[in-house]
DNA sequence: GAGTATGTATATACCGAGTATGTACACCCT
DNA sequence: AGGGTGTACATACTCGGTATATACATACTC
């Protein structure tokens, strides 16, 4: 749904299928490469649905879009409601992990330590290309940002996992799988 | 793709549709609703490309799955892999910060300040939802911290997206928009 | 100047993910 | 006997995303 939206925002002034393209991963700092098709295909169902309309051709003969009144409304309401987070994302990691440890013949902690050396690698690669001043336009610099506190909070919670492991394993040995410390309730 | 891993992942024992399903859920404490149609589809496509089998009925009349060599190469490779973050995945509310930024009609302060009451709702369920002994299971537990984390990283993005759109709102007030300390590079 | 790489611009075919819907059967309850 | 609920499977459909084809203009080069 994130690509309609923002085709549908970048649309506040007619533009051409291909502009869009261009327009969107200048913004995105190119984090998120945008395939033209999808770009056509996004525009042809926007169109179906009322919110855009062909608006002729520019003088290069590229044709035009632009928001229907139904378009300019879909639009602030985008941006007037939150984006959902009570029903999350599907995330492979967590998924992974979660199946990971009711599988005996996956070893957890191997693969724990595999994920982090990953994410550590692209959280550098994201340092990189903050320094290199790919992060100093402001929209570009804050999917930037974004990225890198992903990456973190990734990092953080698969440390967090380690040592969870750590506990589970110990008290799957005692006999007593209590919580160590005392979390009330 | 993860849905597809995971179900493979499940077929370490031959198991049926619907199971896969119910066994999906209980691990990911239900954090991910799986439909059941998916599971058929998703099957039927892992059959085609010769990573299970139907392996006949059980007693009660359910068909089985089960992994070929192929499938079971499949999920060791699968586990073996890190989860590529190098090309991270599409994220609509970066990409609605990156676009409003870019719209002047938008009232971005406003976007980020609704943004952090949904999220910050959304964290609010889970911990009430770990509080309650949903997070007690290991699988399901490491899942619900999942989502914890990552809230919390959203939470912190969102402050520091209001902070540096304050530091260039100033900026372009003033004449040197410059940054105020010294980066090196 | 013919040939060929490259960039712009549009369009379409295809696949996988995900949702909605339909059907059949068993069980339980009143 | 009828109605609700849970189990089990299947299919139709939409949407997101990728790959590919086509056309045209520009630019380079041998």
């Amino acid at each position: 749904m994130s690509v309609k939206h923002a085709l549908l925002a970048l649309l506040e002034k007619p533009r051409y299928g291909y502009e869009l393209r261009a327009e969107f991963e200048q913004r995105t700092g190119a984090s998120w490469p945008l395939n033209v098709g999808q770009v056509y295909t996004t525009l042809s169902r926007l169109e179906r649905d009322g919110l855009v309309e062909a608006g002729g051709t520019d003088a290069e003969g590229r044709s035009l879009y632009q928001l229907t009144e139904a378009g300019q409304a879909e639009v602030k309401g985008w941006f007037d409601t939150p984006v959902e987070r009570t029903q999350p994302q599907r995330d492979e990691l967590a998924i992974k992990l979660a199946v990971a440890v009711a599988v005996p013949s996956v070893d957890v902690g191997k693969v724990v330590q595999q994920q982090r050396n990953a994410t550590m690698q692209a959280l550098q690669g994201y340092r990189r290309q903050a320094r290199s001043g790919a992060g100093d336009d402001l929209p570009g610099g804050l999917v930037l940002d974004r990225l890198v506190f992903a990456a973190e909070a990734e990092i953080r919670w698969l440390d967090h996992c380690e040592s969870r492991l750590r506990r589970a394993a110990a008290s799957s040995t005692a006999p007593e799988p209590v919580q160590p410390e005392g979390e009330s309730r």
